[in-house]
DNA sequence: AGCACGCCGACT
DNA sequence: GTCGGCGTGCTC
């Protein structure tokens, strides 16, 4: 008997499978995880299929070692990963690593005491939200649900799992990372105990590798719920009934390396696949989301006010000139009179460190990462020039390399320029920066701890303190530049912006508190801003369109981002130029580029980039398929620098 | 991923 | 010459 095996170790992509021969007495299924050596490494392979005739052509055949003792993997994942290599031109490996632990062969120990809790009660729904969860039960189609934060969303999730469960059913329930903090998890445990798994990032491989086993030797006869972030849908569960993508415009799902999937998309496959619910969440959908409910293909449901009572917040607009300082005089007021009344003031600047460029006054000369050639920022707490793309860092000389003069400076600002002269304008006033700079997750613990004591009066940080932090006294949010988060250096900066300013905003206020935000900005006349000031994500999302359609971006057209890298730059763009010449003459399709990758440089290879847009996202995969191995692959990037 | 092979420019 | 860095191809 023959096995065509699916080899994890393989890092090629013009194979799929390999023939192993399966020696007597071996029993090797479809589905099966086996031991075996490829090349001179012993690796890990799934079984696609087993055959009784040997391959056509004689090749050297080996035999599979070992039949590993785990129950076959679910069929329908399989033909999801199967999906994914195709739709998203995937290295097999990549995606067959998507799904399997680190090492499923040690056997783990008892790794973590269950909650023995009983189950709570779930929350009577509304009346609001209970035609919601019976039109989601009731449809043919994937829901797309509409609902700003606070409208109720978790609860329906909640009754459509508990559902499931009571059916026999497993659901599954995604949140980007960062929403997946301990209220949110200690809220599932409470409804679902021990049925409850939970696949955040800071699980060990071991844990890891046990809630896999579980929910693979489990799940065809006991439900399960599995929450975590996008690479949940990979959990092998056996009879799955819901998918849940909470704040599904998050750019989070859409995973960075190979295979570059988005959550969204696969979500929507494995429903298809397993027969199962899906639900889409979001206050903001994306455009490309929200356009597909309009051409049927999902049904639309919105939620309109909040479940606990409370207004939109007061949201001014306030211009900013060249010469006006970090904080106008009516966002210092709004400050100052919130501080008086003991609630908390947030600061919004979705930059880091101190100044965005350090330059020499005198010559102009500016410093760059040598392993990415992206500028780096200043950090004045540490005297260092700082690499946000890979973390080099490296002491400011003190005299300019170029020109020697001794006027460096850094120029504009960040999170940690703003906390300083908040330190300086509010005195007294008790102040906490998050950003990546200082939200390693320990770190972060302790701040929200502090937060929620009530020692914090002022948080300034990046688009972390818009999406995470969900506070009982906030009362002001300040946007220190919302200009920056409006630079439109892509076709999706709009979308972006709107996004996390309107969900930053929301953060202003509760229950009888009506919130304050304040906006600065050079550019007040904006009509962008007149969408945030009221909510009004439907007149955005019908402008966007309008836009997208004008100039074909996505949802109007599919892209194929392609980008190579060579020591020599040179040969890099002579590799680009070759493609263009070949795809040369080729229908339906525009070729963008090729321009020098943002961040520039990997190490010592100089990155060079191309778009390819079609109408018809067959011709993109088609022309990914055949692509020199030197080529990343990227299919629906996320924006296209 | 690793490893072998072959190309090419640099240097004794 | 030949050494080493770099790019490419191969693994049932």
């Amino acid at each position: 008997m023959y096995a065509e095996v699916s080899v994890v170790g393989y890092k090629g992509s013009d194979k799929r499978t390999f023939t192993y021969r399966v020696a007597e007495g071996v029993m090797a299924r479809a589905g099966n995880l086996v031991s075996i050596k490829f090349g001179k490494n012993q690796t890990i392979g799934i079984v696609s299929s087993i055959s009784q005739a040997p391959p056509p052509k004689a090749i050297k055949l080996k035999s599979i070692d070992a039949v590993l003792p785990i129950d076959p993997l679910p069929k329908e994942l399989l033909a999801l990963c199967e999906w994914l290599i195709d739709y998203y031109s995937a290295p097999p490996a990549s995606v067959w690593q998507l799904m399997l632990p680190k090492n499923p062969t040690t056997t783990p120990r008892k790794l973590f005491d269950k909650p023995k809790l009983a189950t709570k009660k779930l929350v009577e729904l509304s009346p609001a939200q209970a035609k919601v969860y019976r039109d989601i039960l009731a449809s043919e189609r994937p829901t797309l649900l509409e609902g700003v934060m606070g409208s109720g969303k978790t609860e329906i999730y909640f009754h459509l799992i508990a559902k499931m469960l009571a059916e026999g059913k497993s659901a599954i329930m995604l949140m980007p990372e960062i929403f997946l903090t301990n209220q949110m998890i200690e809220r599932a445990q409470k409804h679902f105990a021990d049925q409850l798994v939970v696949a955040h990032s800071g699980l060990s491989p071991a844990q890891r590798r046990a809630v896999w086993m579980e929910c693979n030797s489990k799940s065809a006869d006991t439900p399960m719920v599995v929450l975590g972030p996008r690479s949940a849908l990979f959990m092998p569960l056996h009879k799955l009934g819901l998918i849940v993508v909470d704040e599904c415009h998050e750019q989070s799902y859409k995973q960075d390396s190979s295979p570059r999937y988005h959550a969204e998309m696969v979500a929507g496959k494995l429903a298809r696949l397993t027969g199962a619910k899906l639900v889409l969440g979001s206050a903001t959908p994306s455009v490309a989301t929200r356009f597909l409910a309009d051409a049927g293909k999902l049904q639309r449901l919105s939620l309109k006010q909040r479940a606990i009572a409370s207004s939109h917040p007061d949201i001014k607009i306030v211009k900013k000139d060249k010469q006006s300082d970090i904080f106008t005089p009516q966002l210092a007021a709004a400050i100052n009179s919130t501080l008086a009344n003991k609630k908390l003031v947030m600061l919004y600047l979705n930059r880091r460190g101190t100044a965005p460029i350090f330059v020499c006054n005198d010559c102009g000369q500016g410093f760059e990462c040598p392993h990415c050639g992206v500028n780096l920022h200043f950090h004045a707490d540490s005297m260092r020039l700082v690499c946000h793309v890979c973390g080099f860092k490296q002491t400011p000389p003190a005299k300019c390399p170029s020109c020697e003069g001794s006027n460096l400076r850094g120029v504009g600002i960040g999170t940690k320029a703003v906390a300083e002269k908040a330190a300086e304008l509010f005195a007294g006033a008790r102040i906490v920066r998050i950003d990546r700079d200082s939200a390693e997750p320990k770190e972060f613990k302790k701040i929200l701890d502090s937060i929620n004591n009530n020692e914090v009066d002022i948080i300034i940080g990046t688009q972390i303190i818009g999406r995470g932090l969900d506070l009982e006294n906030l009362h002001l949010v300040g946007m220190v530049d919302a200009d920056y988060d409006l630079a439109n250096i892509d076709y999706n900066s709009l979308e972006r912006a709107f996004q996390l300013l309107s969900q930053t905003a929301g953060r202003a206020g509760r229950r009888k508190d009506r919130g304050e935000v304040i906006i600065q900005t050079k550019n007040p006349d904006n009509k962008f801003f007149e969408l945030i000031t009221n909510n009004d994500y439907e007149s955005f999302y019908q402008s966007e369109l309008a836009l997208r359609k004008k100039y074909s971006y996505p949802p109007y057209s599919y892209l194929l981002k392609l980008e190579c890298g060579f020591v020599s730059s040179e040969l890099g763009r002579q590799k680009a130029q070759a493609l263009i010449a070949k795809l040369r003459g080729k229908q339906s399709i525009t070729i963008l580029g090729p321009v020098r990758s943002h961040p520039s440089l990997r190490g010592k290879k100089h990155m060079w980039s191309l778009i390819i847009k079609s109408r018809n996202r067959k011709i993109l995969v088609d022309i990914a398929s055949e692509l020199e191995p030197h080529w990343t692959i990227n299919l629906d990037p996320f924006g296209i620098s």
